[in-house]
RNA sequence: GGGGAGAUACCAAAGCGGCCAACUGGGGCAGACUGUAAAUCUGCUGGCGAAUGCCUUCGUAGGUUCGAAUCCUGCUCUCCCCA
């Protein structure tokens, strides 16, 4: 077990993608994109991916290789880095993965149990079943077909029902009985690096970004994608209070001002997930030294 | 100078004698989450406490009352109208 993914994840703004240039320029490796909107080419100001010229200094993968209409998931994602990591640690042991979409890192790192595709067909009917009934009636169909998991999931939260009857009609058994939870054994060691800040400091960074980002064009960019708005890679901050502009719901100050705040809190739900990571290293930004003394001690343990 | 309106927790804003530590919204904080995850959902938000609870609040100083954010008086400040 000589190769190692190194994992830079942070919360959005703490400053992973320059960081992680340098890191993958010093130790000459690809960096793997762990981010669930800029796997998309249709968007770019809004996602923050990286400069062109930090795309061409170094390789990136699943950046900007999906269309909007495309379908993606954790699951693929994992399918698709563990397909490629043999060929990056074929030219080097050394890979960096950097993101902030937790459960896509998760995925790779742990694995996420098999569950059948959802045939389409189910989740327009639960759908549908959902917007008649309310989550009452999900509920109700949920504790018939589910009952182990009923008695687990988040009752109020209506895509965690439906996600599981999906499951639960078109494999014709319970969701829960897919949940095995059971830690996928990987043939590469995984050194995850945390980025964090102040709080203060963070909403700073992450406000002044957004005002950034609409300089850049953010809004020309939503508008060019307003056609597909209902598409879930649309469903996200940036583009989403746009449309509510576009759509003469709320001003464009207003738009520009819920873009902040929801990525405020984008943002402390990311720093929630990895609290309970005890394998994350943190480390301020402004420690690039002691990062990469880090990464060097680590790999010099597994050599 | 004269007349009127108002001062409520981080902000906005209800409450107008007891059911008020105080509706609601915003902001914030904390958390959940195995497939749409930049999504979806939950709790908390005067102080102390695990909790029954206790302590300090509704500009400020007094007063009325068994009891006041709510009524009365003085003071301070803000806003509006007339001059």
């Amino acid at each position: 077990m000589k190769n190692i993914l190194i994992v830079l994840l942070g919360p959005t703004g703490v400053g992973k993608t320059d960081i992680s240039i340098d890191l993958a320029a010093l130790f000459n490796c690809d960096i793997i994109s762990a981010d669930s909107r800029q796997l998309f080419r249709e968007m770019s100001i809004g996602t923050a991916v990286p400069s062109d010229n930090q795309l061409n200094t170094i390789k990136h993968h699943f950046i900007r290789f999906l269309s909007v209409e495309d379908y993606y998931s954790a699951s693929l994602f994992e399918r698709d880095v563990l397909d490629l990591l043999p060929r990056l640690f074929s030219r080097n042991n050394i890979v960096l993965m950097s993101g902030g979409s937790g459960l896509y890192i998760d995925a790779v790192c742990n694995g996420i149990d098999d569950i059948p595709d959802v045939d389409p067909v189910v989740r327009d009917k639960y759908i549908s079943r959902y917007k008649e009934e309310g989550i009452e009636g999900l509920r109700v169909a949920l504790k018939i077909l589910d009952p182990e998991h009923y008695a687990r999931v988040d009752l109020k939260n209506y895509k965690r029902i439906m996600r599981a009857l999906e499951i639960c009609e078109t494999a014709g058994r319970p969701y829960s009985s897919f949940l095995k939870k059971q830690k996928r054994k990987r043939d590469f060691r995984i050194v995850k690096i945390g980025l964090e800040r102040t709080r203060d400091d963070l909403y700073n960074r992450i406000n002044s970004r957004v005002d950034n980002m609409v300089k850049a064009g953010l809004e020309e960019e939503a508008r060019l994608l307003f056609k597909f708005r209902n598409l879930n890679a649309l469903n996200s901050v940036g583009y989403r209070e746009f449309f509510d502009f576009f759509d003469e719901k709320i001003s464009r100050e207003k738009a520009i001002e819920l873009i902040k705040r929801n990525s405020r809190r984008y943002a402390k739900r990311q720093i929630t997930w990895w609290g309970k990571d005890k394998d994350i290293r943190w480390f301020q930004p402004e420690r690039v030294q002691d990062i990469i003394e880090y990464i060097s001690d680590s790999v010099i343990a597994v050599n």
